[in-house]
DNA sequence: CTGAAAGCGCTTACAG
DNA sequence: CTGAAAGCGCTTACAG
């Protein structure tokens, strides 16, 4: 039914061989000037398009890449598949999502079924800072790029928001409006993000020549965890006047604690939130946030692959700018009592 | 550098083909129980992945569907698309996820480039209510599935929400609130969803008993839009004291165009979207809306699809249920003056 | 510049 | 129950 090289070639009077280079741009110029042109009019008058599948056999290239990430209805997540999407396409590939629900053996289970249908290679939004099956895949000499996590041994490249930075500023932001006694709402310490971030606010807070305040510890990057850690940071005396967030979802999880406790945001307690997620200007309290370049890192990451899978090369870090959104969660700290 | 089927074949001491039937489940039962053990001992000793570019060139069968989409980074798409992949990978299909951002030459680009690498199948989010390319496509022969929109023609199966139910409790709600005069601030009319909302709004104040309150047209399913056309809806005397919206965005826009002019909702006027957008809850006024089973819509749509693939069928059109989530946006009309 | 042929890794009638 | 062979639709050395 559908036609085929043979069909085209057959149309122009030429053999298959020859249709086949006319049709390639890469091996045109080695064909007749005027066979090339016969070709080329036969196959779009035929309406042929090339069997990928045939191609792929043959070449040993799928032209897919395998894009691993936890859940594609967070929203964390489309802006940069879509980012990948972006730079993989005009270069004639394909991006095959799989979500893995934050569960190895479904990681595992994908990578494989990923891997049966020949994928050139993988981004992968899905690290742990110690990951051994991603160990194994870069072992494997795989391309592979992280997006948005990192691993801990660097061995796998990796584009990912410069957490640093951005704690710095939400920090500054803070520390400017004249809070001193600044907590620290944490993400999931397995994670680059949660640990980065963490890391960075202690930094911050000793750029500022300041001890840092309390931190909790929440064990993900939802609004539950955020809940259950917040109350440690509110029970604590003298209170901080000022949250710094692992995450927005985090942040929102302390906002609610504050509004069942009767605290009011920024008034008793500003929060600050990192990612910029959608809405939040919308909120009853727009949260004060780090927004990250989601679509970048979706899109270097494809042109590092792109990169690693014509040419390997040693393992990089690709630190993406990050900058602060200022909404109404910050204000002044309230007045000494 | 892979291993193959002769590889498994070798190490097992049998023909490939013999190989090859003792793999497939299907042809499992052609093979001595005795010979199919050493076979898949072999194949798991050795890893062997199926290389699905080789069986599927021989078969046929890419056991590959396209996911056409505006855009994913729209809140209403991404649980659609896992809806879909829930039910397409069990099956052992993949789903290639294609944005077309609404335009016509690029999602007749895609449709190509999806076909090339021999998609079995498609499901499409991106239907008008005419849409030429989808009548070509459908009259080709290539299964595909509608979801969330349909086309005027019903030729190709579609699975969307029920928007005369929804848009009845919607207004139902209202009028047991106490309202009479009840707007609509409709969608895009070239798409099912826009149309079929406005419809069921017609319908349903005369359900009620009530002649239909004055309608704006918006000209696209976004916050401006809404803000654009809400404009003649407040100026309406005497003004409405609610408003069905046709979805989420352009009800949030409403209400920008509400605080814009010092009304409050719901004390001034009542307002109720479509579709419980991401967040809504959370709003500085949260919002009543109507609730579309999105994950089932892309589950549904993948389990007809897999149907139509194998065995053709008529078209059909398959109504999901909504549901009412009533929140802070809606409450009684103002007392008159 | 072009043709003839081999081969990518599978599956599946066809024999036996 | 198993083997031998053909063939899916391409690409690409190899001749000429």
């Amino acid at each position: 039914v559908a036609v085929t090289l043979s069909d085209v070639a057959q149309a122009a009077g030429v053999h298959p061989g020859t249709a086949s280079r006319a049709l390639n741009p890469a091996t045109r110029a080695r064909v007749a000037p005027a066979t090339a042109r016969r070709v080329l009019a036969a196959a779009s008058r035929l309406g042929y398009l090339p069997n990928s599948l045939a191609r792929g056999l043959r070449t040993r290239r799928s032209y897919t890449v395998g894009i691993l990430i936890p859940d594609l209805t967070n929203p964390l997540f489309p802006p940069i598949v879509r980012g990948a999407d972006e730079v993989l396409g005009p270069a004639g590939y394909s991006g095959l999502v799989a979500n893995t629900d934050n569960d190895d053996t479904r990681e595992e289970l994908l990578f494989a079924a990923l891997r049966a249908r020949q994928a050139d290679g993988f981004i992968v939004a899905t690290a742990r800072r110690e990951h051994p099956l991603l160990d194994r895949m870069a072992e494997s000499n795989v391309p592979i790029v992280l997006a948005n996590r990192a691993t801990d041994n660097h061995a796998i490249p990796a584009v990912v928001p410069d957490e640093a930075a951005g704690i710095r500023t939400a920090v500054s932001h803070l520390v400017a409006l004249g809070h001193r006694r600044i907590a620290h709402l944490a993400g999931p310490q397995g994670l680059s993000t949660g640990h980065g971030r963490y890391r960075a606010y202690l930094d911050a807070m000793a750029g500022q020549g300041l001890w840092p305040g309390p931190v909790a510890f929440a064990d993900a990057f939802a609004e539950a965890a955020g809940r259950a850690a917040g109350v440690e940071l509110l029970a604590t005396r003298p209170r901080p006047t000022a949250v710094v967030a692992g995450n927005d979802l985090l942040a929102i999880g302390l906002l609610d604690l504050l509004g069942g406790a009767g605290l009011d945001c920024p008034g008793d307690m500003s929060v600050v939130g990192f990612n910029d997620h959608p809405m939040l200007s919308r909120m009853a309290t727009p949260l004060t946030t780090v927004r990250i370049p989601q679509r970048e890192i979706g899109g270097e990451a494809a042109r590092l692959l792109l990169d690693l899978m014509t040419e390997p090369r040693s393992a990089k870090l690709l630190l993406l700018p990050t900058r602060l959104v200022e909404r109404a969660s910050t204000g002044p700290p309230p007045a000494a009592p």
